[in-house]
DNA sequence: GGGTCGATTGTAATCATATAACGTTTCTTG
DNA sequence: CAAGAAACGTTATATGATTACAATCGACCC
């Protein structure tokens, strides 16, 4: 039954998929498709291409998030993100610290500048870029 | 004198800088980089350093905005956009449409989240990627 | 004019990110 | 088992961005 979105159990997933998702789950930031690769060479991995067709299948699953100002990628902070319409993300340009954040006065603001424009959205993306707290007192 | 920023008049281009300010205000939508470089051949224009060097300034005064999620540029929409903190872009993935729009709200509701965090914004990238009005009735 | 310094330019080589194309294997369902 | 859908493996290629180094230009001061 496909008819609508189930929350697919993570024991659902192939084994390149678990593989990369684990590699970014234990990863302590984002990491490109590239060097997920390089990680999972011992696994038996040898194209990019086994790395993006698992990255698409967990992004759909919202298991995985894109950063697009990075060219990287990062397993999901929360338990069911694909219920969100919109994610920010705060990226530390120092020490590569990624904080997930949902904002409801946002999301609601960006819907009503879509809806009176008839804008009918796919994907949102909010990234700040900056220095962490950490990062920008030393 | 440098010890502000001036409102650099495009006259003060350089050579280089204008061709590329040029072809992505005459566009009638965002360029890549390697777009631009073709467009610019004639002009003398031999590699892809020459284009992201003027883009690299264009960005600097404002001029031009880099859409992240596209990898590719567009001429500001705006007179003065430095001054924004928050700028937003509404893409069309169907016929490549984009708007550019800020808000004050959502600048605000930023603000806040990273002050709380002291969290120090460097860049901030908004970007809503779907179906214009146009595109999402046909 | 000559000297100096920073910004800009030209060019080649290289790195980094992503997809196309094609055939095979595995899973699911009737 | 048959048949379609989904996932996989592999090679080649497309697309986007940077490193490195030498040459040139422009503003400024002496
Ligand atoms: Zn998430
Ligand atoms: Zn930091
Ligand atoms: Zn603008
Ligand atoms: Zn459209």
């Amino acid at each position: 039954m496909t008819s609508h979105v189930h929350e697919r159990p993570l024991s659902d997933l192939t084994k390149n998929q678990k593989l990369v998702f684990d590699a970014l789950s234990s990863a302590d930031g984002p990491l490109s498709a590239y060097t997920i690769l390089d990680q999972l060479r011992d696994e038996g991995f040898r194209a990019p291409l086994q790395v993006y067709r698992a990255l698409d299948k967990l992004q759909e699953l919202g298991l995985v998030h894109r950063l697009e100002s990075l060219n990287s990628f990062i397993a999901c902070a929360h338990p069911h993100c694909a219920s969100h319409g919109m994610i920010g993300f705060a990226i530390c340009e120092n020490c590569g610290q990624v904080e997930e954040f949902s904002d409801a006065e946002i999301e609601t603001r960006l819907g009503t500048w879509m809806r009176e424009r008839a804008f009918k959205p796919r994907k949102t993306t909010v990234e700040l870029r900056g220095l962490c707290a950490t990062c920008s007192t030393h």
